[in-house]
DNA sequence: CCTATAATCAAATGAACGTTTGATTATTTT
DNA sequence: AAAATAATCAAACGTTCATTTGATTATAGG
C-alpha cells in the first residue's frame, strides 16, 4: 500500500463524475481521454491506472452508476405502497430530479446508446446495461397497469403511454440548464400533472 | 456538362438520404466519410465532388432537408386553420410520421447537436438550423396557447407543456423500428390521444 | 531508514479517418 | 472526332486520438 495522500491522489468516483460530465456534453466519440482526465487533474495515460480497460469501461461504468442511482430512487418509491397515482407522481419526480440532479443518470437515459454501445468491446457489459434499463421501463409500466386495474386510471394503450412518458422525462436531460426559470422538482412535478391528467378517467 | 449517365453518377440527394442514415445509426463522429460513400457505391473521395465542403456540411445538409420537410407539413396543418384541438392532433401526426418515414427528420430532431453543430466549422449554418428548430417549437407552443385562449383546453405551463410533448415525439425517432407491433400513423394517434387527454378541461 | 508499490507523468506507438491530389474515364458540346 | 469537363478512383497526407511503455515520485509498512 502506499500513495493515499489527500492532494496528489484521485479516486475512481471523481474520474466516474467528470468521464459523466464530458461523456454528456461531447458525446462518447466527442469525448477524448486527455478531456476526462485534465478535469480531474491528470493527464490521460494516468487513468489506465483506475480503468485499466480503457474508455469503453469508462462509459459503461457511467451508465451503470447512472442506472443504479435512479433505479434504487426508483425501488424505494415502489416499496413505499402508496396507491398507483401517488407512486406514479413520485416515481416522475425521482426520474426527472435524478436527471437535473446527477450527471450519470442522464447520461445513461439519453445516451446515444446505439452507437457508443456498439463500439464498446465488452458485449457482456453492454447487455447488462440494456437489461437493467428494460427493467427501469417495466417498473414504469406496472404501476400504470396496477392503476388502471385498480380503476384508478382509464385504459391506455400501455406500450405508448409508457414510451410516450419515458420520453417526456428522459427529453429533460435534453434541454434542462441549470438556473432556468424552474427547478428539476418544479418541472417533474409539472410533467407528472400532466401525465396523471392523460390517464384521468 | 458530361457525366450524368445513370448507373455511374449519384446525384445529391441519393448521398443526403445515406448521409441521414449514417448520421442516425452511428452519429455524427462515428459516421466516416467511407461508410457513407459506400452506401451509394463511392469511395470517400468522391464525396467532396458533391459536397466541396465535407462532413460537416452534409450533416449541415442532412438537418436542413429534415427540419425543411417537417415545417412544411406543419405549416400545411396549420394552414388549414382547423380549431385548435384538431390541428394538435394533426401536427402530432405530422411529426411522428416525419420521423418515422423520413430518416433525415428523425435525425434532425433528436440529433445529438450539443456535441456535433459544436464541431461543425460553419457557425453560420448552425445557427440558421438551430433557428428553423425553435420556429417549429413554437407552432407547437401557438396552437396550444391558441386553444387555452379559445377554452377547448385547460390551462397548463405552456413552456413544460411543449416541452413534454416534443420529447414524447421525438423520443418515437430512438425506439421506433419499422416492422414493428404499430405503424407511424398508429402511434402518432395514441400520442395525440395521450396529449389531448392532459389538455381536457 | 528501507523497500515495495500505488499513483503519476512524458513520450512513443499505431491505427483510424477527414481531406487533398493527380490521374482516369465517360459524356456532352461543338 | 476533338475539346472540355463532370464524375470518379487510388493513393498520399496530416492529424487526432486511445493506448502502451518505462521512468519517477511519494508514501505505507516493516
Amino acid at each position: 500500500m502506499a500513495r493515499k495522500p489527500a492532494d496528489q491522489t484521485v479516486n475512481r468516483d471523481e474520474i466516474l463524475v467528470a468521464a459523466a460530465e464530458v461523456f454528456q456534453e461531447r458525446g462518447y466519440l466527442g469525448a477524448t481521454m486527455a478531456d476526462i482526465a485534465s478535469k480531474v487533474g491528470l493527464t490521460a495515460g494516468s487513468l489506465y491506472h483506475h480503468f485499466p480497460a480503457g474508455k469503453s469501461d469508462l462509459l459503461l461504468a457511467v451508465l451503470n452508476a447512472g442506472i443504479d442511482a435512479v433505479l434504487r430512487e426508483v425501488d424505494a418509491v415502489i416499496a413505499a405502497g402508496a396507491p398507483p397515482d401517488e407512486t406514479l407522481r413520485h416515481l416522475i419526480e425521482a426520474h426527472i430530479i435524478g436527471i437535473t440532479d446527477n450527471v450519470s443518470i442522464g447520461t445513461a437515459m439519453v445516451f446515444d446508446l446505439h452507437a457508443a454501445l456498439d463500439l464498446t468491446d465488452n458485449p457482456e457489459g453492454k447487455d447488462a446495461f440494456l437489461l437493467r434499463r428494460d427493467e427501469f421501463e417495466k417498473r414504469y409500466r406496472r404501476v400504470v397497469e396496477d392503476g388502471i386495474t385498480a380503476g384508478l386510471f382509464r385504459h391506455v394503450d400501455m406500450g405508448i403511454f409508457t414510451k410516450a412518458l419515458l420520453g417526456a422525462d428522459n427529453w429533460v436531460s435534453v434541454w434542462f440548464r441549470p438556473g432556468g426559470r424552474l427547478t428539476g422538482k418544479q418541472i417533474a412535478e409539472r410533467i407528472a400533472d400532466i401525465f396523471l391528467s392523460a390517464l384521468r378517467c
